[in-house]
DNA sequence: TTAATCACGC
DNA sequence: GACGTACGTGATTAAC
């Protein structure tokens, strides 16, 4: 059978369904009728015609290439309406969770992209189905291409052929558009033969066929009228007959293959039904509804092993890790996969731990290991002793660094994007939440089964995609080495003084307790503190404080606000008090008390090396990133970071002004490289710069806004932001930006160039060729887009100095394996690396970390590090 | 469970 | 001029 192609008319098929239901909108108040309407259809589509190829085809901008010739082509139509236009793009959001194709052509129309596609897929011998509510495209039917237009409603409609277009229309296909140029068409504006209607149109055409006989025949037109009025109307019909023709050989940029659709994944469709509101339709795309596409799982063959033996290895196998917990610290293992080109096994874990064989493949090198997650798998396999090696695939670095926006990068999610199905999401086998558990044996065995497979098949495709896009490097000698390192570090864990935090903890809670009262007496009455609702209502209709901003739901209390009221009553600062101390007892006290391991007093971090959209790492369970050092007070939390071992010192390293450095180095700023390399304080520097001072004359006020606008440059910020953070106005703020760029002209022009870079291929990247994709940078919507500019200038900047560091630490790393260091590495905060050692090691350690760091790479400013060290964190300062 | 608000770091 | 503004993690409340 052939296979089957079907396009559909995106503006059309959403303008019916918004016209035929009622203005439904969700709860977040977003009207969602025409995605509903549109969502039905397709459905139906799916379910009755399950096509091999699909796309959603839509009109691009306001003008089209028919408007050379016509300029009131579409003219006097209403406006879109706004209720309605703002459903595209969650339209397309509900197109991208089905994985289904859509496209957009500028200066085309979306009949003309269908009519292009349909043409070279019926020339090839494909079934084609064309579907819109607008008549036009009738002129696409042939023998293989049918045309499905709207009736009443959306999901009703009559399908077109040949024949039965005969019979309601009484004209052939190619007909159509005579059809059209005689008769026009009101709502595209099209003029056609004034008087000229459906039945005379179909009478001329039957006796002259086409439009170009009716002219050349005139004289054989019967009524003295119809001929005046097919006379001086005949630049007008052959006019509009050019305007109705739809072009089949529009410049469109996707084939046929890149329609291919295989079905959609259950899971992220329903995920998104449910963010929409539509409850309905969760029962159509769930398990046991009638278009369940779900996961069509294969047949596998898994077999479970008797005996571990060298024999099942052969040297390349995928392997799955399964846990049913994220915590791999904690989560034990609940069974492991292998796949290689032979067989596919299963194997608990006892069977592995008490397998000499089993260990034997793990822990040689030379045989390949092909994971998902491969710092998981090596911490998990720790805990039995099993120091697994030769690790050269993982597929969630490959799938983190091919495109790190993909929010998703699981099993199933990735191996949807590359084309292949198969997989069920964990959340389908094991549930979740409180009813998490494991299935029935064999399901369990197949699940990890395929997903070793999938592993194994995904690895050509996402190393090709690696090399295609320059990232192989990026891949293989920096995340891939890295992976390994965090995972020792994680394992290895930091100490904590649980004594001293404890300590801390009960001295809070008292002043907690005491300041709590004092701000009830202030305030005449007791309520829940921590709740900002009821806060609210206390400072600002009770104590009659000026409102300065309010949020969604009510009065903001934010710091910045509670600051700015803060001499107006002497209950604001005991707020702000009462909130510092309690963010410090609730998240780092009880925080870190929670998570430590009670036989070792340690706590084991999670580095997610595959999430942050700048190449950043980050850190969970719990987060060591954000640790307070700011205020004194929250600082001394650093006091109960301790060594691991008696006579051993904690020992910090940071880079200094990374970023600005980095920045200095890619826009080739010389006054920017000049200061670095001479050593001045940038930000006094800056000052000196923005405010046209000499060095010395920099007070420390001017420092402190030159700070402020570096941290801009650095995190992308606005002017807006800019203005928040200094507590000016968005001019003055948009006034010092303006300034530094014109001190800074070579930083100006590398924000430029970047920014069109961004625009002409769609992403950017990172020394070590990191990428970050930025779709919203050719966005018509202001915002958006200036976020993505501003994304532009920043990422590179930060992802930079994210390469770096990493690269400092796979090379701190062999620096110290090869001198035989005890020092270890147990912590990275973004641009510092936090290491315990002994204290007879430190005089060492102050050089090779200095020089290691400095030194792995070569920018055209030096690099500096700042390090000290000391009994506890706190003390290396 | 999920959203909103707040606060900590870089 | 629009409009809502760096990236993360985690605690808490209050809705469901």
């Amino acid at each position: 059978m052939a296979e089957k192609v079907v396009l559909i008319d995106g503006n059309s098929i959403a303008y019916r369904a918004f016209f035929a239901l009622p203005l439904l909108n969700n709860d977040k108040g977003v009207y969602t009728n025409a995605v509903y309407g549109f969502t039905t259809m397709l459905l139906k589509i799916l379910e009755e015609d399950q096509p091999d190829h699909l796309l959603v085809a839509f009109d691009a901008g306001k003008t089209t290439f028919r408007h050379k010739t016509y300029k009131d082509y579409k003219g006097g139509r209403q406006k879109t309406p706004s209720e309605l236009s703002e459903q595209f793009p969650v339209l397309k959001e509900l197109l991208d969770a089905f994985g289904i194709k859509y496209y957009q052509l500028e200066q085309y129309e979306a009949d003309d992209i269908i009519g292009t596609l349909a043409t070279q897929a019926g020339d090839k011998g494909l079934d084609v189905k064309v579907i819109s509510g607008d008549k036009d495209l009738l002129q696409l039917v042939s023998d293989n291409i049918t045309v499905s237009l709207t009736k009443k409603g959306i999901t009703n409609v009559d399908t077109y052929d040949p024949e039965f277009l005969m019979e309601k229309m009484e004209v052939r296909p190619d007909q159509v558009i005579d059809l059209k140029a005689l008769m026009g068409d009101s709502s595209d504006n099209i003029p056609g033969v004034p008087g000229v209607g459906e039945k005379t149109a179909v009478k001329l055409l039957k006796q002259f066929d086409k439009l170009e006989n009716v002219y050349n025949q005139l004289d054989e037109v019967s009524g003295k009228k119809l001929k005046e009025k097919l006379e001086t109307n005949k630049d007008e019909a052959f006019m509009s007959k050019e305007l109705v023709t739809i072009n089949r050989d529009s410049p469109i940029e996707v084939s046929l293959e890149d329609l291919t659709f295989k079905g959609y994944e259950t899971h992220t469709v329903s995920q998104f039904f449910k963010e929409l509101g539509f409850q309905s339709l969760l029962s159509r795309v769930q398990e046991g509804g009638e278009g369940d596409t779900e996961t069509a799982v294969d047949e596998i063959d898994i077999e479970v092993v008797s005996e571990i033996s060298s024999e099942l290895f052969t040297g390349k196998e995928a392997m799955v890790v399964e846990m049913l917990h994220d915590n791999y610290h904690q989560s034990p293992i609940e069974g492991i996969s292998i796949v290689n080109d032979e067989k596919k096994y299963f194997m608990t874990i006892e069977q592995a731990t008490d397998s000499e064989a089993f260990k034997a493949w793990a822990e040689n090198p030379e045989q390949e290991k092909w994971v998902f997650d491969a710092k998981a798998a090596t911490v998990a396999l720790l805990h039995h002793g099993i120091h697994i090696q030769g690790i050269t695939f993982d597929l969630l670095l490959a799938s983190y660094l091919i495109n790190p926006a993909e929010n998703n990068h699981d099993i199933p999610a990735i191996s949807h994007r590359m084309g292949e199905t198969g997989v069920q999401y964990d959340e389908e086998v094991y549930g979740k939440g409180a009813k998490m558990k494991l299935p029935d044996e064999e399901t369990f065995r197949s699940h990890i089964g395929r997903k070793a497979d999938m592993i194994f098949r995904l690895k050509k495709q996402a190393e090709d995609q690696l090399k295609q896009n320059e990232q192989f490097e990026l891949y293989q000698e920096l995340e891939m080495p890295l992976a390994l390192i965090l995972g020792e570090m994680e394992h290895q864990g930091v100490r904590l003084d649980v004594d001293r935090l404890k300590g801390m903890g009960e001295e809070l809670e008292g002043r907690l307790d005491k300041v709590q009262e004092e701000i009830f007496e202030l305030a005449g009455e007791t309520f829940n503190l921590n709740s900002p609702k009821q806060l609210g209502p206390i400072l600002f209709e009770t104590l009659e404080l000026p409102v300065i901003k309010k949020t969604k739901t009510g009065y903001s209390t934010s710091a910045d606000v509670l600051e700015q009221l803060a001499d107006q009553h002497e209950i604001i600062p005991k707020i702000l008090l009462y909130r510092q101390l309690g963010k410090l007892k609730s998240t780092y006290i009880e925080g870190l008390l929670k998570v430590v391991h009670e036989d070792t007093n340690k706590i084991h971090t999670r580095f997610n090396q595959a999430l942050t959209q700048t190449g950043r790492l980050s850190s969970i369970d719990p987060n060591l990133q954000n640790i307070p050092i700011r205020l004194e007070e929250g600082r001394k939390i650093r006091q109960a970071f301790v060594p691991s071992q008696e006579g051993w010192v904690m020992f910090a390293s940071d880079y200094s002004q990374i970023e600005l450095r980095v920045l200095a180095h890619i826009a080739q700023d010389e006054k920017l490289m000049q200061a670095f390399k001479e050593g001045l304080d940038i930000h006094t520097q800056t000052a000196s710069e923005v405010f046209g001072v000499a060095q010395d004359e920099v007070t420390s006020d001017m420092r402190r806004q030159a700070k402020a606008v570096n941290f801009g440059i650095v995190y992308g910020i606005s002017d807006y932001g800019l203005s928040q953070s200094l507590g000016i106005t968005r001019k003055e703020a948009q006034a010092f930006i303006d300034k530094y760029f014109e001190s800074y002209p070579g930083v100006k022009d590398y924000m430029g160039e970047t920014v069109s870079e961004a625009k002409r291929t769609g992403y950017v990247t990172t020394f070590m060729n990191r990428r970050r994709y930025l779709p919203d940078i050719t966005s018509r919507n202001f915002n958006k887009r200036s976020f993505a500019e501003r994304t532009a200038m920043n990422s590179p900047i930060q992802g930079s100095a994210a390469d770096i560091i990493k690269k400092a630490m796979i090379d701190l790393d062999h620096r110290l394996k090869e001198e035989n260091f005890q020092a270890t590495m147990i912590l990275q905060v973004h641009d510092e690396l936090i290491l315990e050692a002994p204290e007879e090691e430190v005089e060492k350690l102050k050089e090779v970390v200095a020089s290691v760091m400095t030194s792995t790479v070569d920018l055209d400013v030096p690099l500096e590090v700042d390090y000290s060290y000391g009994p506890t964190w706190y003390d290396a300062k």
